[in-house]
DNA sequence: AATTTAGTTGAACGGTTGTTCAACTACGAC
DNA sequence: GTCGTAGTTGAACAACCGTTCAACTAAATT
């Protein structure tokens, strides 16, 4: 939390900021938890992660399926993996990707849950 | 999906392409799940939305604990009401801030257990 | 009525980011 | 070895985004 926060206002209600301060974690987590959600903010991305969710696919599937340029696929395909969100395996000159762990699904289904409330 | 999509690479995985195209939705769909976790991929949205989870807060409230102005937060406050995840009442002069539904609670929860693995 | 405080707003700035392009590596086939 | 295909990479460009700043509204206080 900010310890010398520059501020145009005076606290209203130090009381409830005190206590929320207490409940709250470090800039640090909220910086890591953010960085996770980034991963889920591109349309392409979401897409990416929605149907490995269905099927392990090579670039080209990705490229077709999403009709990109394997460079954008691949571009993508590395932000996800440096997230630890995607796995790959390589095949001859093939590689294949698919989700790192059920996170992923998890993180999907409930926004589309709320999508659908 | 795409229908007609200009690529650089050949399908590799027909097949597989066809399923995954069978089990995805419309590109509207992901662009608003794109545009819901939008709103969590900011430190400071997220530390709005974490706060607000554990009090009612005004601007002023927000302002001193994340030590920003109240411009900023109000700006983020906005972009936060037009996708619904905060409501808002006014008392007098001062705009009381909270989550809109639970829906935003999940999403943090989840995110955080991710990162907790 | 004038002042102060809470909050909002739009423009502007700088930094970030997604895609494209071209060049590159790796592997298989001929 | 040469060629074709799958994939990666870095630079460059344009679009986007978060914060700041200044001006503004609204309500309470004096």
């Amino acid at each position: 939390m900010s310890t010398q926060p520059f501020c145009d206002c005076d606290v209203i209600h130090e009381e409830v900021v005190r206590d929320t301060r207490s409940k709250m974690t470090s800039e640090e987590e909220y910086a890591r938890l953010s960085a996770l959600f980034k991963m889920f903010d591109d349309k392409t991305r979401v897409m990416i992660l929605h149907a490995l969710e269905q099927n392990e696919m090579c670039v080209c599937d990705l490229a077709v399926l999403l009709g990109k340029t394997k460079s954008a696929i691949s571009h993508q395909l590395k932000a996800l993996r440096l997230a630890n969100l995607v796995r790959y395996r390589k095949e001859a000159q093939v590689v294949y990707y698919s989700l790192a762990d059920d996170h992923v699904k998890d993180i999907l289904e409930i926004g589309f849950a709320h999508l659908h409330e």
